[in-house]
DNA sequence: CCGTTTACAAACATACATGTATGTATAATA
DNA sequence: TATTATACATACATGTATGTTTGTAAACGG
């Protein structure tokens, strides 16, 4: 084929990850090849390894196009609560990030692709530290949130501030990974009743 | 090699799965090889081949081995709850398995395993279909467990059922998931109070 | 004691994914 | 307009996992 214009690379390029995205979490990553995906998206491999390194690379780049802005915006809005009400905002947030997570097929193919990824190795790779990393800065932005409730007794500092991060870690992990492999399962309906509940016991 | 006598052969069954387990929680599944496993149990393919069908036949016939009595046990004790206390005996349940599971090195194992084998396909393969099947189970013997305790009233009833179950489901889930992936996290000094707290906001 | 089956090892045949190198038409650009 | 860099396609070289087949020494059954 001849060269395109800057808008048609454009277009190639997210064509390349919106086969990705739908082929990975169809099939698994480890059992799709990078042909399939270039096929899918109506070119050949020549386009992939032009745009990107290799798989992981791909994976990484699918990711940071489909969830980027999404996770750091929830982030964000963690990351500075308000002063009045800080708990109610804390807990639309969660909601408002989960239900997402449940209905926006681009997030829920993503998070099927990276829980698809974790496999271990003992010789991490580049992907598995890069997701690590964003599992961390997960962890850390909602330990300081609950951090923060505690300051403003919005939630019961009797508790140990890790001991809360862990219990909503943990639900939200839980919900996750409920939701991606019991497809008998629709949490969404009951999500809000289930954060609701998961915090209650935190209440000042 | 020469024949062995039959203690030989189920040394080398055992010694198969045993290096199976280590290699495969070590590396993940798709990164490990059938010879990798065959040389370090001292074997070729050969032997693999003659034990096995095939990688999934070695992932289900570990899983059987070290973690089947174990779960099966665990599934037993929360179908048939004491009328006295039942609650009681379904928490130390519920914690001594998880505590199994954070303790026994078999089981961690087991579940990196499983855990990493569970790469969606559009063709579920057997191994998938098996590894449902026993999920599906759990699940249906903790919904039974949590109606039964509704039944005596040892928790409320004015939560559904399927509430509290998936309530269940999800912490248990976000738990070993948790456990798994953050290396940093050690869940298991707090384990006990997580489900205390867990279940809390159900009794009657 | 001998034939048969067992429990593998070794060799082979196949497939296939990856990475890389090369070719090339065209858009950008100077 | 001539040149260069781009955005791929194509071809190839390589590695490597898998499944299967064949060989074989010893254990077991008769």
């Amino acid at each position: 084929m001849a060269r395109r214009t800057k808008e048609d690379t454009e277009k190639t390029y997210h064509a390349l990850l919106d086969a990705a995205t739908a082929i990975f979490s169809e099939q698994g990553v480890s059992k799709t090849t990078l042909n399939e995906i270039a096929k899918a998206a109506g070119m050949t491999r020549g386009a992939v390894y032009w745009h990107f390194e290799n798989k992981d690379a791909v994976i990484k780049a699918l990711w940071e196009r489909n969830a980027g802005e999404k996770t750091e915006g929830f982030i964000a809005a963690i990351s500075s609560l308000p002063s009045e009400k800080p708990l109610e905002h804390f807990k639309t947030q969660l909601k408002a990030i989960l239900i997402q997570a449940f209905t926006d097929p681009r997030l829920i193919q993503s998070l099927r692709i990276i829980h698809s990824s974790k496999e271990f190795t003992e010789q991490e790779s580049e992907l598995q530290v890069f997701l690590r990393g964003r599992r961390e800065r997960f962890y850390k932005a909602f330990a300081a949130a609950i951090g923060s409730l505690q300051q403003s007794n919005a939630i019961n500092k009797s508790y140990a501030t890790e001991f809360v991060t862990n219990s909503v870690w943990i639900f939200i992990t839980g919900l996750l990974e409920a939701q991606l492999h019991m497809d008998k399962m629709d949490l969404l309906p009951h999500c809000s009743d289930h954060i609701d509940l998961l915090l209650k016991p935190f209440e000042a």
